[in-house]
Order: structure tokens, then C-alpha cells, then sequence
DNA sequence: TTCTAATATTTGTCTAGTTGTATAGGCCAA
DNA sequence: TTGGCCTATACAACTAGACAAATATTAGAA
């Protein structure tokens, strides 16, 4: 059914079919007629609307998917995307805090709650035995719908019997400390460093498998130097600048 | 044969998800999080905790149970078998930075030193204006023989004529400055974030170009709070976290 | 308390839809 | 001839949902 029916004022433009297709389904993103987060429709269904093959239209949002307009998920499908914008964390460590700060909505997302046993470089940080309960709380940072970074907080589980109940209830992590007992904690060490993104982490922070990420291991402690929480957060690189104040320094 | 002739990143390889998600959880049972013939999380907890899909913790979890690491029972829940024979130790960090110390290094070696227009930033930083006479240090940090940083320092000129001369002969740029005039000087403001490293940065660094790279740019200042040097480091992320320790933030 | 039944949870299996990748070939212009 | 563009096919990887089968938990009755 192809058979070259393009009209005859297409050979002179010589706009390729894919830039043509891109161009209107940009349109389309900016006449909003797809909302930022949502779904394209798939492939096969935009390939038949623009009666190509499925391929030139993957070109079009292969495209735009390097303009960072649109963002494709194997097997669910291809979502407007949020621009991304680079953000600054303080030097704060309540994520709550310094975010609500600059502006931006902070949310956290919860993935995973579980007690399991500690490891060994887990029982170090918090001084106590390998093999000890620990609570375990996966997370997701969010700023504006856009994921920021992961998270991984672990608590020593003797001493706070009902905290995952407690972060069920409470996203704040120092609310839910609160309630279990814990009046004030203060960050006791701060450790920095650059990794690539791993598969999984890509996934939940939306970039590609490689990226750039920082990395910042912590402790947290009670006023009289009991660890309290032991906590990794990676942070998408390309969205995020940690600033350091000159008091801090 | 194809068209390789496309972007260095395309080196990357992409693990599959199923398989990230496989080490992970085989790197949790070989911490010990998992003892033997303890439960793992339930498939709908580990797809939650992942961000995928059940199915494919399903296909990570068959992986590990065809090496008899894991053992499913339908019903109750995937136990932990055995831990893994032989099991790749992470690559440990080979130096701790204290970015307290303003980025100080045990040795340094400098790579050139220049005079030069300050261009849009970098007069900004050094509120000066644009196109004034600044030096320019680029140079590598060392320690225990192995290039650890690479970095930039830039100084308004105006003040401080016989700089470039003084560094040539002391390394530190401290002593330097003093030589300078310029008895003391404090940080004001440091940004950290992650990069990957560029061709030449990878070669200096002796690493592979895309490897994680720690960006840390700081401006220091004199204590009316004049700046007095513009300064980016790249840490190689695969030697160096950077420490900060309670009091820096 | 103990047993039973109902309910909830968990793994196993199936079908279907979607994107990612590889291969192969035709067309056309430089 | 080469390279860009487009078509065509096939398969891999991942998502989504539904249901079955086995087990765990809980509530209620004896």
C-alpha cells in the first residue's frame, strides 16, 4: 500500500517522513494535548495513524526522547517527560526541609519496608551485632512529580519495635522517629562520591543506565551519640547540585 | 557493519533489568541481610522496592534459583539456599577526602599556568568583571602515586601580579598566596554534584572515559569576604568520597 | 484450648500488549 | 558505490492483568 503516494511538493521540501512526525507529535506535546506524565499512544497505534512503519516512527521519538521532551519505558509505553531541572540541595539534611525551601513540592515515595538482618558494614554504622534486626526503608525522592533520588534508611530494629508502622502512617522519616521515642537526632558523618547509575536505579530515576550519580552514605545519631540511622541516598547527578554554605565549612 | 559509528556511549552496556535485580538481591544474601533459610521479600514487596514489574523479579529470582541460591515454595515464599561460592568483592575507595581542609591533597603536580581573560562565570565567581586578567592553575592531585583529582583554581590577576610565580615555586596554593599578601582565606560556598569523565580527564585521572567523576566548584575568599579564587576539582569517583564531618553540615 | 472454616497472602501459569534490538532488503540521491 | 531513509519480519525484554494452586493467618465454634 505504499507505493511513494507522498505528494509531489514533498520531493522538492525533502523533509524527512520521521522529522515530519516528530514535529507534529511535538506539536501535539505543546499544544497540550498530552499532559506531561501521561501516555503517548503506542507505536503500532501512532504508526498506523501516520500510516508509516513502525520504525520511522520510533525514529521521530527517538528523537525526541534525546531532546528529553519524551521518555519510553519498555513494555509500558512512551510518556511526556518532565523537563528536568537541575536542583539544588542545602546543606540540610532534613530532605523536607530544604526542599519545601526552594520552592519546589518534596515528596517521598515509599518502595519498600521490611526487617531483615543487619550486615556487617550496616551492624558498623550502627553499632550493633551483624545479624541484629534492622528496619529497612526503601525509598523514592521526589521534587515536583520529578524523582530526585533513592534512598535506603536502616534503623536498628530493638530499639524501635514499632517504626515501620510508624513510616506507614508518617512519610517524614523524623516524624515517624517521634513517635517511637526519638525526639532529636543529629548527623553525625557525611560521606561523598561519584557512581554510575545501575540498571534498577535508572529505572526509578528515570535516566539511562550509566549516569552519573552522587552518592552520600550518613549517619544519624542521638543527642548522646547513639546511632540511630544509617542512610545511603543516590542522587541523579544530572538533576542535582548539594551546596555546602560557608558556615558549613 | 551497522551503523557504529555513533555516540561513545553507546559502549555501554545495558544489563538487563532482571539481571541488575538478580545481583542486587545475590549481593544482599551475600552481605548477610538474608541468612540461610530465612525468607526473602514477597515478589509483590521486591517489584514494589525494584519499580518493575512482577514478572520480572520473577525472572531474577528463577536466575538465582537455577543456581541454587534461592528456593521457591508456592504458597509461603522464596527462601535463601545457600550463600554464593564466589562472589566479585566490590572495588573499596581507595582515599577519604575531607573537603573540611578546603581540598588540600598530599601532592599535586602542576599541569599549566596561565594568564588569561575571565570569561562570563568565572568573572562572576570573582566579581570582577568579564574579559579582566585572571591566573589560571590547572593541576593534578596525587596520593600514594596515584592521580586522584584533577583541578582548576582561578585568580583575579589585578591583585595579585607575581602569583604564577609563586606557585611555580611552592606547590601549595596557600603558601602562595601568602607570599601574595593574601595571609588568609576562608570558603564561602562549595557545590558538589556528579559528572562523567570527559577524554582528557579520564586521561589524567587514569580512568575510562564515562567513569563517575565527584565536581566539586567553591569559591574561597579573604576574611572581608572579597574572593579571592574560583576553584573546580574532579575527583575520580572509584578513589575518592569526600567526608564531611558533624559540624560541616 | 483446640479444631474448623473463612480469608488473606504468596507463588505458578497463562494470555496479551508494548518497547528495544537485530537482520534484511528496496529506493533514491550525492 | 555509499549512505540516508523507509519497509518488513522476528525475537527479546518488560509490563499488565487475570486466575489457579499452595500456604499462612485469623475468626469463630465446640
Amino acid at each position: 500500500m505504499t507505493e511513494t503516494e507522498q505528494t509531489p511538493d514533498l520531493a522538492r521540501a525533502k523533509t524527512a517522513v520521521w522529522k515530519s512526525i516528530a514535529i507534529s507529535l511535538t506539536d501535539d506535546i505543546a499544544q497540550g494535548c498530552y499532559e506531561q506524565g501521561s501516555k503517548l499512544p503506542s507505536e503500532a497505534k501512532l504508526s498506523a495513524r501516520f500510516g508509516v512503519n513502525r520504525h520511522t516512527v520510533r525514529r521521530a521519538l527517538a528523537e525526541m526522547a534525546e531532546q528529553g521532551l519524551v521518555h519510553a519505558r519498555r513494555g509500558s509505553g512512551v510518556f511526556v517527560a518532565a523537563r528536568p531541572t537541575e536542583y539544588p540541595i542545602g546543606k540540610r539534611v532534613r530532605f523536607h526541609q530544604n526542599i519545601s525551601r526552594g520552592g519546589q513540592v518534596p515528596a517521598k515515595r515509599i518502595l519498600m519496608l521490611e526487617t531483615r538482618a543487619a550486615s556487617a558494614t550496616e551492624a558498623e554504622a550502627l553499632q550493633i551485632a551483624a545479624g541484629d534486626p534492622v528496619h529497612v526503608y526503601d525509598g523514592l525522592s521526589l521534587a515536583d512529580e520529578h524523582p530526585i533520588a533513592v534512598f535506603q534508611s536502616i534503623f536498628p530494629a530493638g530499639p524501635l519495635p514499632g517504626l515501620l508502622h510508624a513510616l506507614e502512617e508518617r512519610q517524614s522519616v523524623t516524624a515517624a522517629l517521634a513517635a517511637c521515642g526519638v525526639a532529636d537526632y543529629t548527623r553525625q558523618e557525611t560521606r561523598l562520591t561519584a557512581k554510575l547509575a545501575t540498571a534498577t536505579q535508572a529505572l526509578h530515576l528515570q535516566i539511562s543506565e550509566g549516569a552519573p550519580i552522587l552518592r552520600s552514605t550518613g549517619v544519624n545519631g542521638t543527642v548522646d551519640g547513639k546511632p540511630i540511622e544509617f542512610g545511603k541516598t543516590w542522587f541523579a547527578g544530572d538533576r542535582v547540585t548539594l551546596t555546602l554554605g560557608a558556615q558549613d565549612i
